[in-house]
DNA sequence: CGGAGACATATGTTTTTTACCTATACTGGC
DNA sequence: GCCAGTATAGGTAAAAAACATATGTCTCCG
């Protein structure tokens, strides 16, 4: 019965993607240990990208560089920057709320 | 876009049964403050009170004081302590990796 | 040179969780 | 008698997550 934060998937990708754009591969490692998970559901991460781009959040192009499958480099873009301001935001109001309960919960232990 | 713990409202309904036994609609005004929300669905609430009977994780019984509707009050087993003790530690948890990805977020910010 | 395994992206389906809506019953006050 | 507040409960739709499978490329190894 682990605690989770909603879509906190969402949130990290795109910080990831504002520290560097990458491919949809290098994010399936990456935010797992961000999230405090053992690992990311391949499906759900590329449909989620997908989501994304089409709510222009991140954009990506192919990957000409030959060698190798094709892969998908995705950046984040502008609104994305804000998209990424706005879960910040949102994410310190729910660990406070997680604070909140935590303090009471201490308070009355027994 | 809020960020929500996932199914917080049950550890919430066990803090507070912890504090002192009540019946349902009164948590149905008392959850909502900690958890930041406007409402808590009264569906779910009891759905969700009848569940963690089935566990044992709460007791209820009909009160019989005449007046009003009938009202089962509830009240937190050993087992259901246990359970909010398992929450709390989880929701340390989860409070501290969402606490990184802050840090990580305000390190990078431009 | 054939096959295993890592890299890379993607779709389909099921289960779990949440949201939304409706139903029922008792009581007090107007 | 009816309306609003108290109290419990069911049904169903939508959203999110978990689980499973598919497809193609390239590298390394025997």
């Amino acid at each position: 019965m682990r605690a989770r934060v909603e879509r906190f998937a969402e949130p990290v990708l795109l910080l990831l993607l504002r520290e560097r754009p990458m491919h949809g591969y290098e994010l399936l490692e990456r935010v797992p240990p961000l999230v405090g998970e053992e690992r990311l559901d391949v499906g759900n991460l590329y449909r989620a990208l997908r989501a994304l781009e089409e709510d222009g959040i991140v954009a990506s192009e192919w990957d000409a560089e030959l060698p190798g499958p094709a892969k998908r480099t995705y950046r984040l873009t502008d609104d994305g920057r804000q998209l990424l301001d706005s879960w910040a935001a949102s994410l310190r109001e729910a660990r406070a709320v997680v604070g909140d309960f935590l303090t009471r919960y201490d308070e009355e232990r027994r």
